[in-house]
DNA sequence: TGTAGCACCGAAAACGTTTTTGAACTAGGG
DNA sequence: CCCTAGTTCAAAAACGTTTTCGGTGCTACA
């Protein structure tokens, strides 16, 4: 009853396994008459094809691994990363790919190795979202000679895709200066990081390029984009002489944390200290003051990574790609203008 | 050099195919010696199993299925459905099973239902999370053979994991109550699902329970949870001649929205009109006023849900089985004391 | 009439496992 | 010395496809 396989149609039909099997793929020699017969009848018996054998048979899964490994233990619900999961993965989806989640464990194996488990899976590609949290693991899986792509990396090993960090802030910092602020603070991120570094040196290209002297001071480093970090940070920056003016955060829970030390130090922001975040999560647009912040393009990302993968699946010679995406500066309440 | 299979080793040790298959899965009939051998070579060979041909010769994939559709098109991000998956993947990763992203397109087959996409691709179970959103395509999973969990359903046909929803709004209404409020709105959510449904039942109930009245013209509908319904909600409660004391929001985003529309009255929060939400947003605790709201635990939502899944697919004879999970109370600012 | 080409079809090998069945051998008990 | 039971192994079928290769019959053309 259950499972009906094409061995059934072709008793029904008369056909062959093998004529009926080509009927369904598209194959050139089987008559009109005999494909329309085959077609409706697995129609009629609610036939549906062994994703397995069809797996087995032609080297090829119509899956994509992911493999997404991050510090904070947010998984899936990273404000970032899962935007990003979440569009690529509707990107492929449409191409009629399925997303497979890798994880270390496998089954009764022991096999403790994404690059394993990958290709145990057989999966058609990987895509790398966090590459950048480097484990030997993901070293491992990065030369291996599966198509990948990865996110917010540039090493030419793999397809890539990056937010363009470096721009993003440099143009934050600069609508900061446009408003009149000449000392500015940077609260940063983690310096082992294609974003954390990008951003710093997008930094010092604004105040480079408005002749502003660059205090190493006015630079604190954050931890993990955290609240608290942040807050942490920001009491660091409050207790020098001459404090800032604003404060360019690189990341909006960092942000928050910031204007949390800053009320608690009885100032105000805007009033007595600017701030500005990095992210553009969606809660934003709900706070007061409205954060002014650098959206990054989760969709855009997605769907660019998804492309570069399928691409390079469908024609494995093709060489790696890094491709660039801008971000967008959203102006909220968060910055004053200084006369 | 690439792909050793079980050939290469069985011609290596010069044991049979059957024999290298046996050690790999544990069979006794197979010597210490012959064993150890075998599973030496296999190391050094670096040989891994082809997980399609195993599932195709055990009719077992070690992959379950999530099927995960709503309305706002969140996806993965959705806060609540995003982290009941985030646990329940890495429950499932634990004993060995990989999560497969089920959609509805499948690759070159003409196949448009949910169901047959999980028959074909073989899952072993399936995961539906927002098992309310009750198109066709989803009835016809829930009625089928396949072992199933779901959440926020309620109907036996599924194992289903609940979170307390009754319990939890009657708790936070009571806790208004003690406080002092009397006249309590209610902005709920839809009424075609679980959720809204329950909450509006324990808003009701709390009610009874000390002998107040529930006015129809108190409760008023939101939609979807958004923030924008929350507001609009609000201003018509704050239309009322006599209006609310308190109101007990059905959704965080809502509340934010409840909250925006009494600030914008001129009134303040929890000042004039007491608030209170449902979710335990992460970011809640960074906002003023902090709200007080229910928090469903996500965590073991997740992971009670793994667990029914797992136990029907080891025991496909075991039946369907409810658990609730209860909510917990997060007291923060956005609710004043009444006299 | 012969032949080249075309349209249609099927046999069989291949993909890499698991599992059933039974064979060969050993040891032990009578 | 025979029989039984136990241990260790291998042959082969099975899982459900795809794909290569060759075969058949027909048409058209020289």
């Amino acid at each position: 009853m259950l499972k009906v396989k094409i061995k059934d149609i072709a008793r029904e039909t008369g056909y062959s396994i093998t004529t009926v099997s080509k009927a369904f793929n598209g194959y050139k020699d089987v008559s009109e008459e005999a494909k329309k017969h085959i077609l409706e009848t697995a129609k009629r018996m609610g036939y549906m094809p062994n994703a397995h054998a069809r797996s087995l048979a032609m080297n090829r899964s119509y899956t994509i691994g992911v493999i997404f490994d991050e510090e904070l233990g947010y998984g899936i619900r990273h404000p970032f990363f899962g935007a990003v999961i979440e569009y690529f993965k509707e990107a492929i989806e449409k191409e009629g790919y399925d997303l497979l989640f890798i994880s270390k464990q496998i089954h009764q194996t022991n096999v403790n190795s994404y690059l394993d488990h990958c290709r145990q899976r057989g999966v058609d590609g990987v895509f790398v979202p966090n590459a950048e949290f480097e484990s030997d693991e993901i070293k491992e899986l990065l030369v291996s000679e599966l198509p990948k792509v990865s996110i917010e990396t540039s090493s030419g090993r793999t397809n890539a895709v990056n937010s363009n960090d470096y721009e993003g802030m440099k143009e934050i910092v600069e609508y900061l200066i446009s408003m009149g602020h000449k000392s500015i603070g940077h609260i940063c991120s983690n310096m082992d990081e294609y974003a954390g570094i990008e951003r710093l040196k997008g930094y010092e290209a604004a105040h480079k390029n408005h002749q502003l002297e660059i205090r190493k001071d006015y630079i604190v480093m954050g931890h993990l984009y955290s609240y608290e970090s942040g807050y942490e940070a920001m009491k660091e920056l409050l207790e020098l002489e001459d404090m800032p003016t604003a404060v360019a955060v690189s990341g909006d829970m960092m942000a928050l944390g910031a204007i949390k030390a800053i009320e608690e130090a009885g100032l105000s922001c805007p009033g007595d200290i600017s701030v500005t975040g990095y992210d553009n999560l969606d809660i934003l647009k709900y706070m007061t003051p409205g954060l002014t912040t650098i959206g990054q393009n989760t969709e855009l990302i997605g769907r660019k990574a998804a492309d570069l993968l399928l691409n390079q699946i469908k024609d494995p010679l093709l060489p790696n790609k890094e491709v660039i995406i801008n971000t967008k500066l959203y102006i909220r309440d968060s910055v004053k203008a200084l006369s």
